[in-house]
DNA sequence: CCGGATGTTCACCT
DNA sequence: GAGGTGAACATCCG
């Protein structure tokens, strides 16, 4: 589950984990972890979760010995006691296969905590090095948000940005589409040409954006969705939008009142 | 059959 | 050194 909007309802599910004992920690996929195998079932056996956090795309559940992080790549999904922490996942497959489980946290009390991922690019970490990520975009201060834009020379193309995780971390291709389209710039403006009123404006929108997902349910909730694919019209004026790749994502967006 | 996909990383250019 | 590009990862889906 790609974006912060899909980690965040994975965390919350996550909050039912609080107090609970590991009996045994599975890496069925070793491919998914730096780590061995019995590392990784050493660190946590018999640990006891805390409260859930997250940054960015990476969900970080600490226990009272180490914090085991976890990153759904695009097409991975948590699942909690049988529950899925997201009922839907674009881009991936919305069946049960058992050979995608690539990790499994038994708990004493009988549940467990399961990562599916049908391309394998979910990765499970020991103690993850939190500060690679920038701070995260759902709280992200107007102060902050001038910091990530800023640098030096000529500047980046504004989407390249919203998606380095290591200058603001959370944002997706999903979201940034949708952040961009509902401020009115275009993807591949620069970030050293943004007036003081448009840095305002994207933020505002990038918090409200992220709000606005959650309470929908995911990344792929947004206006713009459905307009993603050849022919698609702006929702908002209906335009033509163009297809573009920017910060080597595909991008959508309207060239009439994106500027 | 082919191309593309909510992501990250790395090699290789400019 | 900073950015950009393309490939790789592995598999599903239209």
């Amino acid at each position: 589950m790609p974006e912060l909007v899909e980690v965040e309802l994975s965390r919350r599910l996550c909050i039912a984990l609080d107090g609970r004992r590991v009996q045994n920690a599975r890496l069925v996929d070793p491919h998914a972890s730096a780590r061995e195998p019995a590392e990784l079932a050493h660190a946590l056996r018999g640990a006891t979760f805390a409260s859930p956090r997250r940054r960015g795309k990476l969900l970080l559940l600490d226990t009272d010995q180490h914090t085991l992080g976890l990153h759904f790549g695009m097409t991975g999904r948590l699942v909690l006691d049988d529950e899925w922490a997201i009922e839907r996942l674009v881009y991936s497959s919305q069946r049960r296969v058992d050979h995608w489980i690539r990790l499994i946290v038994e708990l004493f009390d009988g549940g467990r905590l399961e990562i599916h991922d049908p391309r394998r690019l979910a990765r499970v970490f020991l103690d993850p090095d939190e500060d690679a990520l920038g701070p995260d975009a759902a709280t992200l201060t107007l102060k902050q948000f001038r910091s990530v834009l800023a640098g030096r020379g000529r500047g980046v193309a504004v989407k390249a940005r919203l998606l380095d995780q290591a200058r603001v971390a959370g944002v997706g291709n999903l979201i940034a589409d949708e952040v961009l389209w509902r401020a009115g710039i275009a993807p591949g403006r620069l970030t050293t040409s943004l007036s003081d009123d448009e840095v305002r404006g994207l933020h505002r929108q990038l918090r409200a954006t992220i709000g606005i997902l959650l309470r929908h349910g995911g990344s792929h909730t947004g206006r713009l969705m459905g307009s993603r694919l050849p022919g698609g019209l702006c929702p908002f004026d209906d335009h033509p939008l163009s297809v573009s790749v920017v910060g080597g994502r595909t991008t959508y967006w309207c060239p009439l009142h994106q500027r």
